[in-house]
DNA sequence: CCTACCGATCGGTAGG
DNA sequence: CCTACCGATCGGTAGG
């Protein structure tokens, strides 16, 4: 019952809170925010509804969270990878970026919340509203200083200008796993999405 | 008190119900279907909460009337347009399209109930999961026939297949709406799909 | 973290 | 027998 051992209060505290927001995760990704229950995310958690509020004293809380919880992965991979700079290493950051759309096919889970929750804060006055606008904003400008980074390069075949270009990138992607969710057989993102990076830079073909 | 006058029951009928169905757009568009409530949709009606019940028996059927009178709307569009055959008119199928485009962004209402419902309805179990899976399915026919009978013609200039085209011209669109949703100052959806369009068909530049 | 609750509101239905 | 509703309330459940 102490800290080294791995166990102790603190321990379960963090297990309790993993378990609590991957049942967010599901019951987000399933009914979104607003179709969401406390009491049903605390079934799927094991615990009961007044020790979910123990934890999250608001439903905004949860949500938070878990937003919070795919942000920090995010970052983590990004630094593992060489796709930090996308001014400095253009190429590598829309390789690492294929790569990603790869392995979120094996999370379906999260690609759902992204997708059900994206739309839900399309309207103003959802609490994440302001962190899809800021996250979009913040894609966009990474993949426009990769296209630019190419630009000057003189490697980017396509008409459009690199602002342009990232805004489509950012749709294509999540146009094509809205489509996937939907029909996970008849489309294919990898390759779809590998068409466009191609037809927009044609070094990448390499 | 006739028909013709437009008076009487039978266009009270029609008004009211014409009435409740706007009151949907926003609710649904506003919190989905989920998160909307019977009786504030009655309260956005002007009517009484089982006022509204008398016009439709489940809060399923207000979903279902709301999109089947969006897809009355689409082709009603449709075929007062060129485009009803896309493999007999693909260029007119396409240029088309980037009218409706155009013409969504004078009707935010609408794209928001469509972003919203179509990210809601990824969850297998959503009344409307069927009824997107099917739209997205005759969508990307609709394009595939089009950039067929372009690539018959020898006017197709992408590496891409047309299904591949067809799903990535979807994918871009919905979620160049998303975005715009978001940001519509720095999101410029007609010239993004322009491009995209320009860069596999060549012959739509003219 | 549980049992025991609250003010309110949910989707849907009663009689008139 | 039809329509277009109303005020009140049902049994359950919401977030807290």
């Amino acid at each position: 019952m102490n800290a080294s051992s791995g166990r102790g209060p603190y321990a379960k505290t963090a297990e309790v809170r993993r378990r609590i927001l991957e049942a967010c995760v599901d019951a987000f990704g399933e009914t979104g925010f607003y179709g969401a229950t406390m009491k049903d995310i605390a079934k799927r958690a094991g615990i009961s509804h007044t020790g979910l509020l123990h934890h999250f004293a608001r439903k905004e809380d949860l949500l938070i969270a878990v937003l919070e919880l795919r942000d920090e992965r995010s970052a983590r991979f990004l630094e593992s990878a060489d796709a930090i700079d996308p001014a400095k290493h253009p190429v590598e950051a829309l390789r690492g970026m294929l790569t990603v759309i790869v392995d979120s096919e094996l999370q379906p889970g999260i690609m759902e919340l992204h997708c059900v929750l994206s739309g839900e804060a399309t309207s103003p006055g959802h609490p994440a509203h302001t962190y899809f606008a800021e996250r979009y904003r913040s894609v966009r400008r990474f993949y426009t200083d990769a296209y630019t980074a190419l630009a000057e390069r003189g490697e980017l075949s396509s008409a459009a200008d690199p602002k342009t270009l990232a805004a489509m990138t950012l749709a294509l992607i999540n146009g094509l796993q809205a489509q996937w969710l939907f029909d996970r057989d008849s489309v294919k993102m990898e390759s779809a999405i590998h068409a466009f990076l191609v037809s927009a830079v044609p070094g990448l073909a390499r």
